[in-house]
DNA sequence: GCAAAAGTGTTAGGAGTACACCCATGC
DNA sequence: GCATGGGTGTACTCCTAACACTTTTGC
């Protein structure tokens, strides 16, 4: 079978990574720069074009890679995009998704084929971005802090355990509010979802803080119970 | 600027809808029989090829309109489906949508230009369907147990009003357990999103019942109360 | 010993759960 | 009056929220 109808030609699909990261109490996502038309010389979300001949999430990986070389990460489905003239080339329709990553455990790629340069930039100051990456970004972060609070996926953030005091910076953080420590010591602990690893971790002039890491678990809790 | 490499030609988008109800105590999904091909004959969901030159929710709506007579009715997204081969036609990306309707407040076209036929189909009937519509199907309805849960979704159900036994049922219905009455009705309560309209309504020897509605009010509570 | 930050416990209030009784209707 | 099903209240438990003291370290 063919297609004729001209109403269906010329469309195409973007996959659209928000990595996100917490670094020393701020909230990063990580922005290339475009070496190519169009959006030349802007920065934007890691993504591109799917091929025709691979799945959605083969061609996200590939992308991510190629344009940031990072390997290794999980990718959540967030959002579609798909208002006729978020592209100037063709009519492209965006899939976007969502991971968070360790910045100490990943060298990100200064330069690629495609990309000048790759910056893990506050969320703060993010502006002005290819595309509509800046929507993207947007509708990525209010999903994130969701999910933080509904699923593990903090886990790749502490691939190596970590302390109360840690993550809970990290939760407040991104939730942008703060938190009573033995509360939240105490929710967490509740969750079935971390567990104490014998271990502790010294900081200078101060008690030693034991050391968590997350089970190998996927929570997903519902709100309302009746 | 054109498109010359061949790897991102041949590209399409479908936008797809579950359009579920429910139907003295069952829940049900519209499907249309398809007239032409592929899968001629075929069940299906409401939806079908976006045009490049319109919106998603645009072509969404139209197709919807198209297929089933359905014009008013909310839809929201709940997925993506891009296995490479899962049309046969050319390369199609689906974006799966989310609707509920009253039964008795729409009429469905049974033939239309494209469709022989539109059926509300029981959830444990529904088999041998065109493209991948089983599993969005089953996607779709895993967020709609969700979303009764976590959103007033179920106002479309009840344009005029529901009474307490009656959307319990609902629940019950959708949910596949069942609820005690006087906690559900006390948790309903609860959640300032419903209000008594003052009336009642009354069935062949029984106590009448309160009807209620739902107020114009979004709920999106979320689980983890650090 | 002192400052800084980590660890822990207790209590009051609110939400969830389980359960029993009264009430309005049609026949 | 009786069967059917709708409406309401209460006691127990558990989770949450607010809050203060003790412990360990480096200097």
């Amino acid at each position: 079978m063919e297609v004729t109808n001209p109403l269906y030609r010329g469309q195409g699909i973007h996959v659209i990574a928000s990595i996100f990261t917490v670094d020393h109490g701020v909230v990063k996502v990580l922005l290339i720069k475009r070496k190519n038309e169009p959006y030349k010389d802007k920065w934007a979300l890691v993504g591109g074009a799917l091929y025709n001949n691979e799945d959605l999430m083969d061609g996200l990986k590939r992308e991510v890679k190629e344009k940031s070389g990072i390997s290794d990460i999980d990718l959540t489905l967030i959002d579609v995009f798909g208002k006729v003239d978020r592209s100037p080339v063709m009519r492209m329709v965006a899939i976007s998704y969502l991971g968070v990553i360790d910045i100490n455990r990943v060298n990100i790629l200064k330069e690629t084929q495609k990309t000048s340069n790759a910056v893990w930039t506050p969320l703060d100051e993010v502006s002005n971005l290819a595309y509509d990456h800046e929507e993207i970004i947007a509708s990525s972060f209010e999903k994130l802090k969701h999910m933080i609070l509904n699923s593990n996926i903090l886990a790749s953030l502490f691939p190596d355990g970590f302390t109360m005091p840690e993550i809970q910076k990290t939760y407040e953080a991104i939730l942008g509010i703060q938190l009573d420590r033995r509360n939240f010591r105490r929710k967490l602990l509740s969750l079935d979802l971390i567990e104490d690893t014998g271990n502790t971790q010294v900081f200078a002039g101060r008690k030693p803080a034991k050391v968590y890491r997350f089970k190998d678990k996927i929570l997903d809790i519902s709100v309302f119970n009746i």
